[in-house]
DNA sequence: CTTGACCTTAAAGTTTACTTTAAGGTTAGG
DNA sequence: CCTAACCTTAAAGTAAACTTTAAGGTCAAG
């Protein structure tokens, strides 16, 4: 699969993959004869993970240390499972950031509904932040 | 309440509330004689608005929508529940999604440490491989 | 009345996360 | 063979969101 095929699929642009291997967050892959990038399918499931990690507000800095070293072609059982347990605990760290945000929103949103139309709003804001900031420490 | 003021009860730069200012998201406010800007408390709960939008990832461009046209009082509560409850979804959408792909990973562990180890790697990572991308179809 | 901690502005600099450009090599179709 | 659509690189450009710098005004304390 050339990087087109994989722009395509995976809905970046060839420039933003070549950019993901120049800062390490994909490895460096097999080139063929005339130079070309071939990229197997595992390659799309981690941009799939990149851009899901960048749209919870990981920082790609954040992201390179979550993924796991990519230096070895060499996929032992052991390796191959190590890999795999790496990305549940990162989709965990995603999915745990996620729900808070979620809370957050929640909170806002319930606080402002409450509010009478014709209230001031920053009375109520005090309370709304209070709630933030008691999801925040609760999750 | 002088910037300085503001800016070590909100935990923000005094530059960055000036670039708010600058960029129209909270409104030019009172200068004492001397030319210093004078807040109120409300000022506060608007900057806290801000970052806490900024955390459930929506942009300065977006928050600036969000928040009421500066003449004073009350924004428009519709408009900000509104995209307050897309964002939730978007949110809800996206953590349902990491869930599949958690529960799918674990379920493909799961198989791969059952797998005698003499079992050939290339054949498992294969097998992985359709899995993961059976799993990314159907989320 | 000077020192130092504030405040002011405009403008330039920084970081992140890319995209675009320039200059060129490769491959498939008519 | 030519053309168009691919691919390659390094380097420069861009946008968002700030921060830092430069050059100065204000104010309370000693």
């Amino acid at each position: 699969m050339k990087i087109g095929e994989l722009a395509r699929e995976s809905g970046l642009a060839p420039s933003r993959i070549r950019f993901y291997e120049r800062e390490g967050l994909i490895g460096s892959i097999d080139r063929g004869l005339n130079g070309y990038r071939q990229y197997s399918r595992g390659t799309r499931q981690v941009l799939e993970i990149i851009v899901m990690a960048q749209q919870a507000g990981f920082s790609l800095d954040e992201i390179r240390n979550l993924l796991p070293p990519h230096g070895k072609g060499d996929w032992s059982r052991d390796t191959l499972v190590a890999a795999l347990k790496t990305k549940v605990v990162e989709v965990a760290a995603l999915r745990h950031r996620l729900a808070e945000t979620q809370a957050g929103l929640e909170a806002v949103i319930a606080r402002i509904e409450a509010t009478p139309p014709g209230g001031d709003c920053f009375e109520n804001a005090e309370a709304v932040l209070a709630d933030l900031r008691d999801h925040a420490k609760a999750g």
